[in-house]
DNA sequence: CATGAAAGCCATGGTAA
DNA sequence: TTACCATGGCTTTCATG
């Protein structure tokens, strides 16, 4: 069982803060949340011992890094059993193309994003690397047309 | 035309550091990669000016703050006219749930990640906000059982 | 011309009251 | 919470390959 961590207003301004701008200041931080550095730097701490504050990221720019087309890859397993899924997501975890996966309920077992530079490139990865791959009994690719919305922010409180 | 920036290998693997850890300090990073702290300095000062390295942000555990459930969500849209696309981008925008959006070939036109507390509380997005909006014609949900794997980290180089 | 070393300033983190 | 101090990072300059 998870346990939900109960954030008070100031803490959830202050997530909210951080998930936008990993980079401010305590100062700046105590300013936008409405308390003074010190307690927002033992609130961090305390946010961070608890485990809602994971790492801090630096964001790339997709197109920028020839990174740009986004595919939708439905994946169907040849065989339930762990002996079987796990050695696969150790091998999505391999694969730095493979940005997301999700097992899924429903008519698919994992839902896949993956980033290339263009067709040519998924193509290699779908026929050369995916299908390859003894668990995979099915796929199903979708091509994304652009990217309408991205944020790593989550809703909190 | 989107303009893909060229990396060396010292570039590369900065870009790979930090997007790793987004708060190592310029000597920490030379080391990493190779080099000075002055010359990281003056490349991330670089690659920021390209636009490669966007914004710097922390990341949360979803499931530490009731936002464990993630859903999928196929939309098909009305009508395809901008005027009709636009507002609902905008909308989706709008709403903190939405943690991507993706405009997609094939059968659907977008497909959505949404984040929820519970399927309660995805019940109530779906049907009094997302259905409710003009724009949407069919949707389709599919509920993910778990995150198998999840990266902000693209590759590069 | 870009890099690496050196240095000073300043902001920041951390602590004590 | 405020005030303070010391640490360490940021930024510039300069010499070098």
């Amino acid at each position: 069982m998870k346990q939900i961590i109960q954030l008070d207003p100031i803490d959830t301004r202050l997530v909210e803060a951080l998930q936008q701008d990993g980079s401010l200041s305590h100062a700046e931080l105590g300013e936008k949340v409405g308390t003074s550095a010190a307690s927002c730097w033992r609130r961090i701490k305390a946010l961070e011992a608890s485990g809602v504050l994971k790492g801090t990221v630096r964001l790339v720019d997709p197109e920028k890094i020839g990174r740009g087309v986004n595919v939708f890859c439905n994946i169907r397993v040849r065989n339930h059993a762990q002996e079987v899924r796990k050695p696969f997501e150790d091998f999505l975890h391999e694969r730095p193309e493979v940005i997301e996966c999700f097992s899924m309920s429903g008519e698919w077992d994992y839902l896949l994003r993956i980033v290339v530079a263009d067709v040519a490139d998924y193509e290699r990865f779908l026929m050369r690397t995916l299908l390859d791959h003894p668990a995979v009994g099915a796929a199903a690719s979708h091509f994304a047309l652009s990217m309408t919305k991205y944020t790593t922010a989550l809703p909190v409180g």
